[in-house]
DNA sequence: TCCAGATTTTAGCATTGGCTAAACTTTTGT
DNA sequence: ACAAAAGTTTAGCCAATGCTAAAATCTGGA
């Protein structure tokens, strides 16, 4: 039963459980800059509510958060006014946009509805490695063969 | 700037951002009962020690969630026995692992390597909604079209 | 049988992400 | 100019997920 050109279970599965546990540590951070990003460029300025507001999230988790971002050198913030991003915080938001544009690009090339692939690709987003989003690539650029 | 055929985002990002809390929740049960399905088609029982091991988590924290997933009925256990799944729990699992290999395959099919494809699908699989999940069997089933 | 070593559980702690209610600032309208 | 409204932060709580170290239990030889 066992498949020699497969490594044992035992072996494998702890690797993968272990990058999902830092993709998930990562992955409120990948958000909150991209959100800042976004309300950045649509309204030059990011303030707190507004954050929360599209998050879905209490205002007072949202500081909470926030002043973490802070201590981690993502953002900048001064009391009572609204956020900015570090040059850090800029470069995390541009990789999750280009990924997070990939993935729903390709969700909707596979035929699923805009609506829906934007909702599956805010989750997806954050578990999906460098070697997947080229391949991602690869086949948004060219058609497809495929048996 | 406004797009009219695309909601606000101010009311369709609160919907994604939930979503993802909500399979965040879910996600860590599913994984436990897959994989205690795998343990127990394999070697005919589960121990925690075990799920631990394929987990790559201490001994501890397994236990305390197996005493959660009991509480809310997804398994049975004795003290200083192994684990087995309700009925509920099984179910579960059937579904967790179709999912799963729904995603790994395709992910394979747009060329990524196997190795990756099962890790990758480990994080995936919990994003994926059920509409998504079916067009990704269109696209495995059928070749595709795509312009 | 019985105890030493292996296994499992418990205790106690930390961090993250969430909430509501209260306190504090800032802004606005008269 | 100043009080009411609006906006923001603080305080204090909870649950989930992780850890290490200590206690408890089980088990396989001698
Ligand atoms: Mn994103
Ligand atoms: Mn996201
Ligand atoms: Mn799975
Ligand atoms: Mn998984």
């Amino acid at each position: 039963m066992t498949d020699s050109r497969r490594p044992a279970a035992s072996r494998t599965r702890p690797v993968a459980f272990r990058r999902i546990r830092a993709d998930h540590q990562t992955e409120l951070a990948e958000d909150y800059v991209e959100l800042i990003a976004d309300l950045l460029d649509e309204r030059g300025e990011a303030r707190g509510t507004d954050i929360a507001k599209r998050l879905g999230v209490s205002n007072a988790t949202v500081v909470k958060t926030l002043r973490r971002l802070q201590e981690n050198r993502l953002i900048h913030q001064e009391p009572y006014r609204s956020v900015f991003l570090t040059d850090v915080g800029r470069k995390m938001a541009n990789e999750g946009r280009r990924r997070h544009k990939i993935v729903e690009r390709l969700l909707v090339a596979l035929g699923v509805k805009p609506e829906i692939a934007r909702i599956d690709a805010e989750g997806l987003e954050h578990h999906v490695s460098a070697h997947t989003l080229d391949a991602m690539k690869r086949f948004l650029k060219q058609g497809v063969r495929k048996t």
